[in-house]
Order: structure tokens, then sequence, then C-alpha cells
DNA sequence: TCTGGGGTCCTAGGACCC
DNA sequence: TCTGGGGTCCTAGGACCC
């Protein structure tokens, strides 16, 4: 039997746990740049404000109701999951974190999964203030889904068991076929035409059929959907194959100075997670790009470049990402973004050396290097020591102009209690 | 002035190997 | 008139997730 725990609101929710002003009222958190709403209070869902609604489009509607905003604060959201995680764990020894905001955890041989399930959402909001939905069934698909129900549904308080549903197929019917785990937008409108548009129908739609227009994966929804189990709990997070990272700009950029400048900021972000999970890349693919949106002449571009043997040093990534811009940018346009995407990532130990790399210093020094780098800005805060190619003015950082507080993780910003 | 960021998996097609 | 078969690796594109 698997749980899913998945937080309500999440990040609206860790706003409030510092803010108790915020409960009750409409709050919403705002994507990177305050580009997008990303995460909604149920008081601001209740107004039509939608997921992913752009901000300054929005402004009149949030001004008029009094909505609460804030730029996401993602060092306040990643401690706080962290916690939660962490109470979890108290509950079963199998767990496997899925997100930011979710985990699923295995319930084989335990007992009574309703009570025990209320009993993880009261210790989970006792221990860090957030609120949680539990969905249980014998699939991981089939418990997203009870959690999904659980959520809507006040009378079943953050909790449903699909085991105590005495009819599971209704239940299937009244949940659309796009809020099935694995569908989405574009295979909701495909089911759709074929006249699928609930999750029972789904469920008994022909293997062939699904195959063949959703590939093997969707063949596994399907058959999780029938109680089949086909998908795993993954303990272990296994490391990952791709790094990226990429940022809208606080304001157009024309200057390729700035770009590269951004693509060094970038590379060195990416470069410290690569060392974290002790891997080498020998990849790099580097891509520039105009606002889309706005009326004016549009370039977009992409260039990679493999280096001859896999590498962490984040000087010689630096330079290949720099290059790689050097190639792609074109003078007279108004850059909205730039991005890196680091793979071909392998273990660091036992790497394949270069025949021809001798005479440059050697591996040893590098790896110190990155070491004392990656210690100093563990210890005194990210960036603390960086590449002078990243900028020191960085005029086009994203805006972040509503941030709250890190509470958790600045001691200059803890909340103060007074007597 | 203003529309996010970071990932995974699957498939098809092309280049290459023997 | 007439030119094989079996395989791997890589990449791009498209779908999905949060």
């Amino acid at each position: 039997m698997f749980a899913l725990v998945d937080c309500n609101n999440f990040y609206v929710s860790c706003e409030r746990v510092f803010c108790p002003a915020l409960v009750g009222k409409p709050v919403v958190v705002l994507s990177n740049n305050d580009g997008c709403v990303i995460a909604r209070s149920s008081e601001a869902k209740a107004l039509g404000i939608a997921m992913g609604a752009p901000f300054f489009k929005s402004r009149d509607l949030f001004e008029k109701h009094n909505v609460r905003f804030f730029s996401s604060n993602y060092a306040l959201y990643g401690d706080m999951s962290g916690r939660v995680m962490t109470t979890l764990e108290q509950f079963t020894p199998d767990l496997e974190i899925y997100s930011i905001d979710e985990a699923f955890l295995c319930l084989d041989g335990f007992s009574d999964l309703t009570s025990y399930a209320q009993r993880i959402r009261l210790t989970v909001r006792q221990h860090t203030g957030i609120p949680v939905s539990i969905g249980i069934a014998p699939t991981k698909t089939l418990a997203k889904l009870a959690n999904k129900i659980a959520k809507k549904d006040a009378s079943l308080q953050g909790v449903l068991d699909l085991a105590d549903a005495h009819n599971i197929d209704s239940l299937l019917a009244g949940v659309a076929v796009e809020d099935v785990w694995g569908v989405g937008a574009r295979y909701a409108a495909m089911l759709g035409r074929h006249g699928i548009t609930n999750a029972c129908q789904l469920k008994n739609a022909g293997d062939g059929f699904i195959h063949k227009t959703m590939t093997i994966a969707g063949l596994r929804t399907v058959r999780e959907l029938r109680g089949e189990p086909c998908i795993e709990l993954e303990q272990s997070p296994a490391p990952k194959k791709a790094i990226g990272s990429s940022r809208s700009f606080g304001r157009p950029v024309d200057d390729m100075a700035e770009l590269l400048e951004s693509v060094s900021e970038y590379v060195s972000r990416a470069a410290e997670k690569l060392r974290r999970q002790h891997c080498a890349a020998s990849l790099v693919q580097v891509y520039l790009t105009t606002n889309r949106f706005k009326d004016e002449p549009q370039y977009a571009n992409y260039l990679s470049c493999t280096l001859p043997s896999p590498t962490a040093y984040t000087p010689e990534l630096i330079s290949c990402a720099q290059a790689c811009i050097r190639a792609i940018y074109r003078k007279g346009y108004r850059y909205k973004k730039t991005g890196i995407l680091l793979s071909g990532i392998t273990p660091a130990n036992g790497l394949q050396l270069n025949i021809f790399a001798g005479g440059r210093r050697t591996r040893g020094d590098e790896k110190a290097l990155m070491h004392a780098l990656d210690s100093l800005n563990r210890r005194y805060g990210s960036n603390t020591v960086q590449f002078a190619s990243s900028g020191i003015d960085k005029r086009w950082k994203m805006l972040q102009s509503y941030k709250s507080p890190f509470y958790t993780t600045r001691w200059d910003e803890l909340p103060a209690v007074k007597a």
C-alpha cells in the first residue's frame, strides 16, 4: 500500500507559518522574476486567480481584493520541505521524496491506515505548521488520485483510503482525465477526441489504443488505475543525468558582456550541483532567446560544446559556455534569457584522462580549488566566493521585489519572539 | 516594465560499427 | 535486373511531472 502525502498550497503555507496574519486571507507566491502566480491559497483560488497567471496582468484584481503576494523564497521552502520529510520518516522506513512538497510512503504491514494517516497529518502540522493531505491506495497512480479527492472533499478531513470506498469506479468517474498522474493537456485533448474524459473511462480503455497513442508510459498509467502496481517506490534518488540552470533577466539585455556574465553565473551554479553528486560532465549546452511575448525582432539559438574529457572544474566549463555565447550572439536584439545545460554526466572518480592535456595544471590542483570554493560557500553562504566572470553588479539579475525574510536559514533574519 | 525553472522518459531517425 | 543483417549510440522532439 502506498500513501501519498502532499502539502496543501505548499509555498503559501510556508509563508503563513511565519506570518499567521495571512491565514484566512488570499495569498499567492510568484515565480522567479516575479513573473507568474505559482502557488495560491484557497481564498486566492476562490477569487478565480489561475495557476500561471501573469502577475502584471492580475495586479488590478490583487489590489481590489487585497491579495497578498510574495516573490518565491526557495531557501525557505527547501528548508521547510526538509522538516516535513524528516517528520514523515518517523512513520515508515520506506519513503520516497517525490518533490519539494510530496512524498510516497510504503505502508505495507500497517493496519488501520486511515487513522494512522490522521496521526501523520496532525504530527506534521504540529512539528512544522504545514497542512497536508493524504491519499492511500495499492498503486502510486491511485494514491495520487485519492489525494486529489481528499483535498477537494472537506468531509474526508484530508485523508482518503481508496480501500474504504465502496464504489471506486464511481469515484474515478468523478475525476477528470487530465487530473490523472501522467496525463497532461496534450493527452487529455487527444483522449477527449476519443470520448475519454474521466479516469474511469481511461481505466477501461483498450491496451492497444493506449500503447499506440500514449506509449508504454501511458499503458503503465492505465494499468495502475486498474490497481496493478507498475511504478515502484524509489527510495534513493539516482544521480542527475542533466543539470541545467537558466533565468529570465530582470530587464532586457542587449550587451554581450552581460550575457557572458549570466552564463558564467549559471554554469557556476550547475557545476556546484555536479560536484555535490561527485560527478563530472562532458557536454555543455548554451542557449539564448529574446522575449517571445514582445512584438519586436525575435532571435533564439543554442550551441553545445563537447569537452575532451569530463570535468567538474568550473573555469573550464565557463570558458566553454562563454565561447558558445560569443558564437551565437547577434547584435541588435533585446535578450530575455540565457541558460546552460550540463550533460554527459559520469562519476568523478575513475575519469578517463585526456592524453593531450599534459602541461596544464593537474587535476589534483583543480579539485583542491573547487573543494575550497564549495566549502567557503557552504559555510558562509552562496556566492561568498565567486568567479569575476559572473560580474559584480549583475544588473541583469532577476527581480525579487516581494521576498519574505530567510526566516530559517539566516541568523539575522530569524523571527523574534517578544515577551 | 511586466509572462518561471528544473527535471524525466519515450520514440524515431541518422550515423556508425562489424 | 541485380547491393544484407544485426546492432549501438546519439540527438531532437514531444510528452510528462512538480
